[in-house]
DNA sequence: AGGGTCGTTTTGATCGATCCAATGACTGAG
DNA sequence: CTCAGTCATTGGATCGATCAAAACGACCCT
């Protein structure tokens, strides 16, 4: 039979005094003792203050700043069952993959914001892809995920959604019928704007040079080519080649557009865009005087390049923070209908522009 | 009096049956239960399985393996005070930093291996940028912390060196006492080698072009280069100059060196030796062929330049790798002294290098 | 005065794991 | 046949917070 506890007030570690916070950490009894009320009205102070009486709130929220109290994140989680991380599986460097430092940022900015961390895990892009994901929830490391790097019929949202777990995804799957929330830059838009930026300098005849059909990213990049072309009726049919993302291949692909008479083209990439650049030089003329060149993505390349490089820039930051604005939502309500965002990309003006066609 | 408990044995959620793991959680009492054994026992088979009996051991493993029980990361980190959590700060995409990713990527992966993960907070790198590190550690958030771009008596080493939180920075500090356990990558080390390269390359006149003197990073790429003008003594006394990190002014600064009658330049950055190219060109010459250059970084421009950029590349992964242990390492012993390394960049040849002077 | 309502605060149990100390089984020595 | 000494396993308390429900005092009403 056990014995009947010790005492039932005294602290934890008695003798302990009521020396400032700063050394050891201070818990909530601590706190609790020094403001003369119980813990749990202390847990209310920070939870639900409107259910205390002003006076008391006060009172303890006084104790709160003066002994430096912070409530402990595994025994809140412990009892919550909720861990306020959020994972993010980042992948082995990706030649695509434009640089997530700035899109992180964001996400933890926007997230810490509202008092979440990221939590990062690393992600083979291999088979299974799916071992981290679901060895971190089994653990409970985590309440909701950050995708990113997304293709074609990706496993995890389906694999996410039929769990019930809140995830959004930085991409989006380009199939039929999408699952859950995502943001994506809209590459259409993109590709557009320059198209219409370049037949307002007065180009008649604008060429594109793209990625091979099947994948999303690049398709939707030609498809806002194309649908300019039909909007600006005073513009020709556009010629259009495609090529790997690679310098050289991107160089040999861009001759025939040329050869057949563009004074502009649109790339897929800022790689592809550079091919153009050397296809013009190749043929005796200058990108940004004899034919204008605008690429996509606006890499560290972009403003080196001589001239510099008109690119269509990608918002990551709000990106990033869109993101994490549909994750608390979800997280928030988990049975409100999917919501996807697309970001209009900005086009960055350099000297690849040209002013007006010779 | 608080009566006795209701009974001893039977499990929390009477009824649950023995259904596969995979829906709700699995806890250490299902495991035990299923095993036969107490909590207790489940508990040493994973933390100190040598204490048990094999046959036992044998058991349980079983029991842990149908059930797909993963302990409870909260629960754990609550009992045992460690959250094993990796904290990383990471900072709004500066310039100079070079890409994250896949540093970010070696840290998470060792990190894993050693059943850490990491956690992303946002960090300014203004004025108080302790206000996350602090509250991350009174919450008891994470064990311990990453540092990078660390510069000139970074405030943070000392502040977490005089609280005894173990951590391990990315990069130096350069100034006479060094506090606690780094990585960094040999800059000299990387400029001596691009020397050493040219020099058997029948160069004798190697030029440098720089950040202006100051940097600790900077003054480190220029000593190496300037020692190795002294190890090799077939070679003239160099000439050097400095820019800041912007093409047109680097091309400007370049100019003058070519003049000086350099046959070859190694630069600080990728960026300044574009701007080698460029001054090149623009006293008629061509890059590789007629004055050879070697860049610093292996950005992704260095392969889109032409002729391609040889450059000296930082190990990104291998740092990563490296900080990770040796945290880990701390955060075993942290008493033993600080240990610091410094890795060997790698060269990359490519076309600018040339093949041998005019 | 007794009983009900309301708003505020407290009590006791609980989350799931690990710590510490104690128990039981087994061995070999005296 | 007892007793010290292992080895393997178990029981109970505990980490620090939140949840659920009870207790408390003040107030109002018939």
């Amino acid at each position: 039979m056990p014995k009947a506890p010790a005492s039932p007030s005294p602290s934890p570690v008695p003798g302990q005094g009521s020396h400032q916070g700063g050394s050891g950490s201070v818990t909530m009894a601590m706190v609790a003792r020094r403001a003369g009320v119980s813990t749990q009205t202390v847990s209310n102070a920070l939870n639900t203050p409107d259910l205390l009486r002003p006076e008391t709130l006060e009172r303890v929220r006084q104790a709160v700043d003066e002994m430096g109290y912070r409530p402990h994140r595994a025994a809140r989680s412990l009892r919550t069952r909720a861990s306020r991380l959020i994972g993010f599986g980042i992948e082995p460097a990706g030649p695509g993959n434009v640089v997530l430092d700035r899109f992180l940022h964001a996400l933890s900015e926007t997230a810490d914001a509202a008092g979440y961390r990221l939590l990062l895990f690393a992600a083979r892009p291999g088979l299974p892809g799916l071992g981290p994901y679901e060895e971190l929830l089994s653990e409970h490391g985590v309440d909701a995920f950050v995708l990113s790097g997304t293709e074609h019929g990706d496993p995890r949202q389906a694999w996410l959604e039929e769990r019930g777990i809140p995830f959004v995804a930085f991409g989006r799957m380009w199939c039929e019928h999408e699952v859950g929330d995502w943001v994506d830059v809209d590459g259409a838009a993109g590709t557009e704007a320059a198209v219409a930026k370049l037949a307002s300098e007065g180009h008649r005849n604008i060429g594109f040079l793209g990625w091979p059909p099947g994948s999303g990213v690049g398709d939707d990049r030609a498809a806002g080519w194309q649908r300019a072309l039909r909007t600006y009726d005073a513009l020709l049919p556009g010629h259009r080649a495609d090529s790997v993302e690679e310098v050289d291949a991107a160089t040999a692909a861009a001759l025939p557009l040329l050869d057949a008479g563009v004074t502009a083209v649109v790339a897929a990439s800022d790689t592809l865009a550079l091919g153009c650049h050397r296809a013009i030089r190749e043929r005796g003329g200058t990108p940004g005087r004899d034919v204008s060149v605008v690429g996509f993505d606006d890499s560290t390349v972009a403003p080196l390049l001589n001239p510099g490089l008109a690119s269509v820039a990608q918002p990551l930051d709000a990106v990033g923070r869109e993101a994490m604005r549909l994750l608390l939502a979800r997280m928030a309500d988990p049975a409100k209908p999917p919501e996807r965002v697309l970001l209009p990309p900005a086009l960055v003006l350099r000297a690849s522009l040209g002013s007006a066609p010779g």
